[in-house]
DNA sequence: TGTACATCAGTGAACGCGCGTTCACTGATGTAC
DNA sequence: TGTACATCAGTGAACGCGCGTTCACTGATGTAC
């Protein structure tokens, strides 16, 4: 068997890593097979060694994502791990939610990215998509406490439709210190409603308050 | 003068409800001219007597929703403007997030259906998207109140990233009990919000908890 | 160690197709007489 | 009231182009001897 099968591995993931960033930047149907290929540095016919289709490229690409610590991309401010649920909450809320995550388009969470094209495209696709939004709403409900309003599952869900909102329309605008002051307003609303504070209620409100 | 003013001006605006409807289902690339005037009862040529590009039209389009009551399309809940502006927010956030907006496709909101494709977009469309969310912006911060934490502005921005963001999630789910479960989250953690209600303390929170 | 060979990753021309846009035209209409 | 005419909304063929996919091929490589 002539070349390795970690050289076909290996040009199987950079192909997708290129169509990746280049489906970010402009879409699943924008970017064509040609495109991503000619950035891999191969020709457009070897794909189909690779891939079915191009839809089944678009599947790998977003599940791509999810396996790496995708916080790494965006913010000086790493993840760690060994804090406590709720510190690596607000940890992720202040990374996604900056403005070098805003800025870096190639790197962008494919849920700010690509909302659109995968409500528009197949069952595979759009279960991928899924996977990546339970992950984070997971990550959110560990840091998070039922209370008489809410689980900590509806919170967390809430909470990550803010922070993909927050990108998702600041993406769009064409005036950039609007998107700005909208992530901050959000940023700052997701970090009180992980703290439990709200309302001008510092931390720990109860004794704040009866003490005062 | 053959065809009276009157007879072109309601062409036009045939060809634009016909486009919004169609963008909002399938995107803005995936729909071509052909169809839009083919559902519009006319032909391909005679697109250019009322547009310039394919893309004027879609800024028409978007901005042909900002002109009607968008309300009126989702819910039985119409918006009420004789209401004070609290209740008018806690309205809008009941049409917004509800199980009726998510079905109708053709009449979601545009910031909804078409987020992705108006960041890849040109400057004229991404200023008519931007245009819809000041808008909503607005609504929101009438009915809100400046607090220890945030401008009535600040938290009017997070709430409607929160709104679009529980709706673009939504839309994008296979599996559509994960997305009613997400918009209702959304939804009751954003009416909690509007009524300055957090963390189980109901209503007016300081003197509820000094006299419990 | 050196050579002949089989494999298959990668090549690039070709396929059928649909797109946005242009353009010469047609024919329904309101107006002038 | 009736007719001839000018206008221009709407038609449909044609344009050049790029796409996703197929396919016969080529040539770099690991292996067997």
């Amino acid at each position: 068997m002539p070349y390795t099968s970690e050289h076909k591995q290996a040009t199987r993931q950079r192909i997708i890593e290129c169509a990746r960033e280049l489906f970010n930047r402009k879409g699943f149907a924008e970017v064509s097979i040609d495109e991503i290929m000619a950035r891999a540095e191969l020709t457009r016919g070897g794909f189909y060694n690779h891939f079915k289709t191009k839809e089944d490229l678009f599947v790998e690409a977003i599940q791509a994502y999810a396996h790496n610590n995708p916080a790494d991309r965006w913010e000086d401010v790493e993840l760690d791990f060994s804090q406590p649920a709720e510190v690596i909450a607000r940890q992720l809320i202040n990374a996604y939610l900056s403005r070098t995550h805003l800025a870096d388009v190639d790197g962008h969470c494919p849920m700010v990215a690509l909302p659109s094209d995968v409500a528009r495209a197949s069952g595979k696709v759009r279960l991928a998509y899924q996977d990546l939004v339970e992950r984070m709403v997971r990550m959110f409900a560990m840091g998070l406490h039922d209370n008489h309003n809410q689980t900590a599952q509806d919170q967390a869900m809430a909470i990550t439709a803010m922070c993909v909102g927050g990108m998702v329309l600041a993406r769009t605008f064409e005036d950039a210190e609007f998107g700005d002051l909208l992530i901050k307003a959000t940023r700052e609303m997701a970090l009180q409603l992980v703290s439990g504070e709200q309302d001008g209620m510092p931390e720990a409100s109860f004794e704040t308050v009866v003490n005062a």
